[in-house]
DNA sequence: TCAAAAAATGCAATCGATTGCGCAAAAAGT
DNA sequence: ACTTTTTGCGCAATCGATTGCATTTTTTGA
């Protein structure tokens, strides 16, 4: 199809009967060369449609200026903010961003992982899949000293920058809202304690009610994977025992959905008998009616600050190690289902 | 920083006292290399480390195994989720998926369109900006035979193939619904007629109207850029006017959700007073009170189709041309906001 | 036993851009 | 006028993997 189609820095040298070594030079402005056959060569290469080829330049330099992302569902929208982000930075940056998915597998997130590092991408940006507890993969970027920066869900003990939000801080800050708006009896939804981010929301929840000297009640502290159906359950179970809550701050938005939705049902009112908040402002949250209270986490910031330590770092020459941690701060959001005072 | 860190097939030989050329053989199965020697081979790779440069070999092969994806926005659900099903089909076939966003400005979409083709992707998947009314970076690709497919937006003169879906079927779907329902005067809430899916969407429901004996009244069609301020200002209008409307047939659902949201603010019932129908089906759609009826696209799918279409053109040597369009079937989905019939 | 055929492997060029080193020409200095 | 310095450019190696065309080794056949 194409044979000679693409023309090369030596059909260049060869129009003008100079070296490519020159052309080359020129092309990168080398002072090097006289600025008269810089103007030639840069007319020529016009002229000809000259197109770089940016995979010989790649090779030649050990820079693909591509910076790779994994997360684990690129159509979630908290993802896909980030990413949204990180490709706004990048692409001024002039760097290339290579996306995929681990759909929460721990195989695919090795596989993955090993592809971007064969393709040599000069660093990677990564959310752990739900599965990941060996962190080899990961290895191989620290080994050659590739920079890497985790987000969201980040693995603690390796040596990488990582860009959070403080959790314990937002499940404080969630839960004293709703002591302040003068619920009782607080239960909090949390997901798998394993992960940090998890832990560290539900310790927030209980030091919130520690300094308003309430007491922890273990029952109202309810552990599941979030999804639509397990807070439904949550709520139900919740109503069933003795001396029910009267308010549930939600680990996540899809839970506290289904819960208005659970006590829209049976005809409790949110927020006068009922309050919920839930966490990370998905789109809907706005617009299901009570609108829900949740704390935004500001997704495309996290995006663009991870784009720029990572690329700063890839164009840091002086290996100063510091793996930082940056906390990105969060945003309480009340809405309806949490409002019931001025 | 990282010298010699990495082990190539040189190394290999070296060790084995063989030629790289074997190594090279032996490591792609070639099957003039004995069993032996590529067993030997392939032992020593794996202790060693080794992890091939990908750049090398896409350098000598002329081709890079990734495809280009654009689109206006990431983080939009439609097509981040569209992503989602490039990138699936993308990683089983083995080829990397870098995606850039146009922000819907043609100034950004020339730059990443010229820098994926410098970097030469093997193919390109692109929806077009909204101010796109240009396209000579894409006959960069043409002219190189670079596979291209176009999704979502498209453009209708360019040789490249298409994915897209029957907005005139859809437009007359909806409609037909709505009459279905029992409403009488059935407006339209028209997107940009220049952009030829939303003509399509109207000139469907003009269809419906017409096979029903419907009058179709200029007055109920309003064009507007589908925003949330725009539905509902449309909404606002249209109740305003001499014999309102009992049914909208919504763009797109954002404009719709707006007008869920003011009717329910002056009292008017939906269903039962007033019938509204978006498109596209955000998942905002579904929890919104009353939930929207709407248009469902299948993203993921189309994206299937679209990766697949592309690699299979990628794949396939013998330049048999033929462009197709390919029309891909939607789904009424019917919630409450236009549902008042058993 | 020896030539012919088959199997296994190596040599060297190639993909296209970059760059250290060196050489020649021009400019500056004495 | 002659040496020294500066400027401009070319040679050839390099990045790492691939491959057409040998060349060597092994196997087969008569």
């Amino acid at each position: 199809m194409d044979k000679k189609a693409s023309v090369t820095i030596h059909d260049i040298a060869r129009e003008l009967k100079i070296s490519a070594s020159t052309v080359s030079r020129a092309l990168n402005n080398n002072p090097r060369i006289s600025q008269a056959t810089k103007d030639r060569i840069r007319e020529l290469a016009l002229k000809m449609g000259y197109q770089p080829n940016i995979i010989a330049s790649n090779l030649r330099n050990r820079k693909t200026n591509t910076i790779g992302i994994v997360v684990p569902l690129i159509n979630r929208h908290f993802f896909s903010t980030f990413i949204s982000g990180v490709e706004d930075v990048a692409f001024r940056a002039g760097y290339n961003v290579i996306i995929s998915q681990s759909n929460d597998l721990l195989e695919k997130e090795k596989k993955i992982v090993h592809s971007l590092f064969s393709n040599q991408v000069d660093g990677l940006i990564a959310s752990l899949s739900m599965q990941t507890n060996e962190f080899d993969h990961f290895e191989l970027f620290i080994k050659k000293n590739i920079p890497l920066v985790f987000f969201d869900r980040v693995v603690p003990e390796l040596k990488a920058h990582k860009i959070v939000v403080d959790d314990f801080a937002v499940g404080l800050k969630a839960t004293q809202h709703l002591i302040d708006q003068g619920y009782k009896r607080i239960a909090h939804l949390a997901g798998p304690t394993v992960l940090n981010t998890y832990r560290a929301r539900m310790e927030g929840y209980i030091e919130a009610l520690r300094k308003n000297n309430l007491p922890v009640i273990e029952d109202l502290i309810i552990y599941n994977r979030l999804t639509r159906i397990d807070g439904q359950e949550a709520i139900r179970h919740l109503l069933s025992i003795k001396n029910p809550p009267d308010a549930v701050f939600c680990g996540n938005d899809t839970s506290a959905l289904s819960m208005i939705v659970y006590l829209k049902k049976i005809g409790i009112k949110i927020p006068e008998e009922f309050g919920i908040i839930g966490f990370s402002n998905e789109p809907f949250s706005e617009v299901v009616t009570p609108s829900m209270s949740t704390l935004k986490q500001p997704a495309f910031e996290m995006g663009v600050k991870a784009a720029e330590l990572l690329i700063g770092e890839i164009e840091n020459k002086d290996g100063s190690k510091k793996y930082q941690t940056i906390t990105m701060p969060t945003e309480l959001i009340i809405r309806e289902s949490s409002f019931r005072k001025q």
